[in-house]
RNA sequence: GGCCCUAUCGUCUAGUGGUUAGGACAGCAGCUUUUCAAGCUGUUAACUCGGGUUCGAUUCCCGAUAGGGUCACCA
């Protein structure tokens, strides 16, 4: 069979976590299946669709690295929507009433309402099976504002007639649209497609996701630096189990073990942990030149803010550590914008009486800081590297105690209770910097003292 | 409220008519060349309840309960 699936969003919001997980898994089934996928623009409500919001999804959608072979708009295929409601009146399978508006209390208006056999439907759900409707309790329900102004129902059994839609894959919000829309499609005489009505993904109370209950917007999530493919596995992953089991899947691999019937039938919580965990995985991934690109302009717009210079040879060697610390590129700007990285870039402003550490008093820590100093001066810059720094002090620091000289040395480089250790740091901060801040440590405990 | 869907650790889930009910995230503990982070190792934690069917139910059936969806001149 010839798989021709669909993308169905209103533009009447900008592309969220649920217009993507449509996108997705339809994507994965036509893919699959090496089918179709029609992008079509459902803007039949005049009033809340914006273009705004419809170049939001598509941008979005191409963001996330998703893409479709045919592009329309429903409002520009209404002539066969009026054309499709015309037969059904003239077959007297729907008729003109005339009645009050519901909108607009005394206002007389002319709905179209079908003709409602009012019998039992029951169709087969590719992922909950049999599904049965009374439809008697429907009534004869709308299906256009007026003869020439098609209501949603009409509007996709037609468009997904006349574009031979062989599977509709939407979420379980639409379970009990589907019998009026089969009642609509045997009137107009079109097959029935086949279905498959995914779960919803809930927000932390277990309630429906949305703008109340949390963050939604896709372009929010890139905005603070969550990669595309990060969120499309993530997406994709949570409410599905492919065959193999595993979580980190690439879209190629997602494609191939993807399979309709292994969609799960209950909804799951979005746990933005998860996803961030999931971020994490694909930022180690980054290729070197990549990362480093990203993060340094991160890295100089926000030490700009703080008036600290760039330095660059410094930015280039704290890349690892960047690397094992974040797992969003937000949590670099806030590590930055909180000043946790200052002391790599200018010089520290420690505090003398915590220099010495905890348990030891000043006069410890000028005998180990001065003789640090008088080891690392030693050192030829040309050796100075985080290894040689390392190997010069180690046995040393063993012998008096790593944390009486290790700590007065990392806190007079830092100026930080937390932070990296010292030879990092001071390999990354270079010789003269580090002599220097040594030297200020200890005119600070001298001062003191 | 009517109708429809769903129900395993806090969260995402695997799984079987008989299992020590497995994994991931988070948590906790320990280790790793001082602190922090990362990493490694270990670990806490679950079958909603009540009836059936059965030698035996987390698993099959029914009911209850709970959660979700939907009942538009929105999509």
């Amino acid at each position: 069979m010839n798989v021709r699936v669909r993308f169905p969003p209103s533009p009447t919001g900008f592309c969220h976590v649920g217009t993507a997980r449509m996108a997705i898994l339809n994507y994965l089934f036509a893919k699959k299946h090496g089918g179709t996928i029609i992008f079509r623009s459902e803007d039949t409500d005049k009033v809340r669709s914006k273009r705004e919001y419809e170049e939001d999804i598509i941008e979005q959608l191409k963001w996330l690295g998703l893409s479709w072979d045919e592009f329309y708009r429903t409002t520009e295929l209404v002539e066969s929507h009026k054309e499709a409601l015309a037969r059904l009146i003239a077959e007297d399978k729907a008729y003109v009433s005339k009645e009050e508006s519901k909108k607009e209390p005394g206002v007389r208006v002319e709905v179209v309402r079908l003709r409602n056999p009012g019998k039992k439907i029951t169709f087969t759900d590719l992922i909950r099976g049999d599904i049965t409707f009374d439809t008697a309790e429907l009534g004869d329900f709308t299906i256009a504002r007026a003869i020439d102004d098609p209501l949603y129902h009409l509007a996709v059994v037609v468009d997904d007639g006349e574009m031979g839609i062989t599977h509709v894959i939407r979420g379980e919000d639409h379970i009990s649209n589907t019998p009026r829309q089969i009642l609509i499609q045997e009137a107009l005489g079109y097959p029935r497609p086949e279905y498959a009505h995914y779960p919803l993904h809930l927000g932390t109370d277990k309630s429906k996701l949305s703008k109340r209950t949390g963050d939604v917007a896709v372009k929010s999530y890139r905005e603070r630096g969550f990669l595309p493919e990060a969120l499309l596995n993530y997406i994709a992953i949570l409410g599905w189990t492919p065959p193999s089991a595993r979580e980190v899947l690439s879209l190629r691999e997602m494609i191939e073990e993807f399979e309709i019937g292994d969609l799960h039938k209950s909804g799951a919580v979005f746990d933005i942990e998860k996803l961030r965990w999931f971020n994490r995985q694909y930022l180690l991934k980054e290729p070197e030149s990549s990362f480093a690109h990203e993060a340094i302009t991160i890295m100089k717009s926000e030490l700009s803010a703080r008036s600290i210079s760039w330095d660059e040879a410094a930015g280039e060697r704290i890349m690892p550590l960047v690397r094992e610390r974040i797992s969003v590129w937000q949590d670099l700007r806030t590590l930055i914008g909180e000043g946790e990285f200052d002391f790599f870039f200018a010089a520290p402003a420690p505090e003398p009486s915590t220099i010495p550490g905890k348990g030891n008093d000043a006069g410890t820590a000028r005998k180990h800081l001065q003789h640090v100093q008088k080891i690392f001066d030693e050192i030829p810059s040309a050796e100075w590297n985080e290894t040689r720094l390392k190997d010069s002090v180690w046995d040393y620091a063993t012998n008096e105690g790593r944390a009486a000289v290790l700590w007065p040395l990392r806190y007079a480089l830092t100026g930080k209770e937390r932070s990296p250790d010292p030879f990092l740091v001071g390999a990354a901060i270079g010789k003269d910097a580090v002599l220097k801040r040594i030297e200020a440590a200890l005119s600070l405990l001298t001062s003191k003292a």
